[in-house]
RNA sequence: GGGCCUGUAGCUUAGUCAGGUAGAGCGCCGGGCUUUUAAUCCGGUGGCCGGGGGUUCGAAUCCCUCCAGGCCCGCCA
């Protein structure tokens, strides 16, 4: 059985027929394909709850409230001022990174790109910005119960995160003189107001009930999960170590009075060789970037296809073609578990690819088939590079009945990001096509006199061609009956000279395409 | 030091939760389509399931142990 239909089944008996799933991400900027993992996986347990006829939410929370930490490097020195700030309350950048008083909130500036790219793999969300749910007050009951648990709440995450709290350390930061929460430090809790003094020697009140202040990480996560009855919330293995934040926010989660969700950890998107995702190295590959090159369906494969406890390595050269034949053979290909004469292990794989291929899928409840457009990622690279125009490339298609009448637009895109990526620095060299202006000694050296004689003159057949693919394979096909050569080894002499390879696309398709004069200069050189 | 995960064919892996004769794809080798859109189809090759021990009629699967690799563990997410 596939993941998500497995936990779906779970949550069922765990917590009944209402189910909500989240995930969340922090609006800072950097976003990595990273993030992906963890709205997929909550994204399909969802859907998989659906399926499973269940009352399912996903809900996705962005952590508007949290502070900015640093000035990262697209942004200007001018953020300096705004460290320790909301970033739902600080301006966003320009294109040279400075403060725009005009362009709305940091945290909308950056929200707006991811979620028009989750868009793209079929992910749509109930947003919930955390900030509002800390100005409309949904937090205050759990913040004073947090306060007056203080002490308790302390004890949790000493003893089972190891770490020593200061002396004045206290469940909510409130917001200083200045909008940061960096150097205040509280006096007193009278509710509903928490007493400040901050390092510019002014103090305050913060409502609880207002956007004022915040919890921190570890309560704010246990608190949310009750406020939102949160039921699912797939966190990354920085959480699930022990004495991380998993383990004291489910304490802490039940003493502020709510059931938290089960412990369900997933391991790390990887670029193979290069170490893990991450921020703070530099190491990114950002999801708007990633979902330019890739197909969304392949995207949504990625996760789909692997076990959560399984490390995915992204990569975006040649092994997209690997995964990309996988899904095609799935889709091309799906076995009926039910069918006669399968063993227990293959029904249950069977089960398993259907539930992956299902939950690929951009639209829910698409038929996977149409995802193809009728070619396979493989055939459509070849194709991209021989045909510069679109339109010649629909065309080679319906020759080759791949498309009858017009593309559908499942294939229009596929074809746009096929380009993007063929002129990416990702795309495999070794799948570029590169044709040859002259015959190299490399092939010489595999011609036998009668492959070259055959080859210079079918160069002195197509100067006098008419210019069309239909033309030119008729030369091919006159010129082989007049040479002492069969066919397959015409072929083969051919290709050797156009790419130095005994075999290739289809042979006319690439003569057309470099043209008349380039042609002829090639074979008869 | 604490913890999580992984180890199955040359490569990528399914199967481990619910024990019942090791499955698949890629690669490789051979062949067909009386000849070419890296196409497609058919056949073949290939695994003491990391090592050892235990439970069992029966273990890749459960238990113990060892080895190897990856990752997490200030703050923050």
């Amino acid at each position: 059985m596939h993941w998500a239909d497995f936990t779906a089944g779970r949550l069922l008996e765990e917590r009944g027929e209402q189910q909500v799933a989240c995930s969340g991400i922090t609006p800072s900027g950097e976003f990595h394909i990273g993030h992906l993992r963890e709205i997929l996986s909550a994204e399909m347990i969802h859907r998989a709850c659906l399926d499973a006829g269940l009352d399912s939410r996903y809900i996705f929370i962005v952590d508007s409230m949290d502070p900015l930490r640093r000035v990262y490097p697209f942004l200007s020195d001018e953020y300096e001022r705004y460290i320790g700030c909301p970033l739902a309350f600080i301006p966003a950048p320009d294109a040279d990174g400075n403060p725009d008083p005009d362009a709305g909130s940091y945290a909308e500036h950056f929200l707006g790109p991811f979620l028009d790219a989750l868009g793209q793999i079929g992910v749509f969300p109930e947003v919930i910005m955390n900030h509002e749910t800390y100005s409309s007050g949904g937090f205050a009951a759990k913040i004073h119960s947090t306060i007056e648990q203080a002490d308790a709440i302390r004890e949790i995450i000493e003893s089972i995160s190891g770490r020593e709290l200061d002396d004045d350390w206290f469940p909510y930061k409130p917001l200083g003189s200045d909008g940061s929460m960096d150097g205040v430090t509280v006096t007193g809790y009278e509710h509903p107001f928490v007493h400040w003094t901050d390092r510019h020697g002014e103090s305050g009140s913060a409502d609880i009930r207002k956007a004022e202040g915040k919890l921190p990480w570890r309560i704010d996560w246990a608190a949310r999960w009750g406020i939102h009855g949160i039921t699912c919330e797939p966190a990354g293995k920085d959480h699930g170590a022990a004495g991380g934040s998993f383990d004291t926010g489910l304490p802490i989660c039940r003493l502020l009075g709510s059931e938290p969700p089960g412990k369900m950890v997933y391991e790390w998107i990887q670029v193979k060789g290069a170490g893990p995702m991450s921020s703070s190295s530099g190491n990114t590959i950002g999801p708007v970037e990633a979902l330019s090159l890739v197909p969304p369906e392949i995207v949504r494969y990625l996760i789909a296809g692997s076990k959560m406890n399984k490390h995915i390595d992204f990569n975006t050269g040649s092994a997209l073609f690997q995964m990309a034949d996988e899904y095609e053979r799935l889709v091309a290909d799906p076995v009926d578990p039910e069918a006669e004469g399968l063993s227990k292990r293959q029904r249950v794989a069977a089960v398993t690819n259907n539930g992956a291929m299902r939950l690929s899928q951009v639209l829910q409840g698409a038929d996977p088939a149409d995802s193809l457009g009728g070619v396979s990622f493989r055939h459509l690279a070849m194709l991209a590079q021989i045909k510069s125009d679109d339109s010649d490339v629909w065309a080679s298609m319906r020759a080759s009945n791949h498309l009858q009448g017009e593309p559908s637009d499942a294939l229009i895109q596929r074809l746009e990001r096929m380009r993007n990526w063929i002129g990416s620095i990702h795309f495999p060299e070794d799948a570029r096509i590169h044709i040859h202006e002259s015959i190299s000694e490399d092939a010489r050296a595999n011609l036998s006199p009668e492959q070259s004689s055959f080859l210079s003159a079918l160069g002195e057949t197509l100067a006098d061609s008419e210019w069309s693919d239909e033309a030119i394979n008729q030369s091919i096909r006159t010129v082989t009956k007049e040479s002492e050569i069969g066919g397959r080894q015409a072929y083969v002499a051919l290709y050797w000279a156009l790419l130095g390879r005994s075999h290739g696309p289809k042979a006319s398709a690439l003569i057309l395409e470099i043209g008349q004069e380039a042609a002829i200069a090639l074979l008869t050189s």
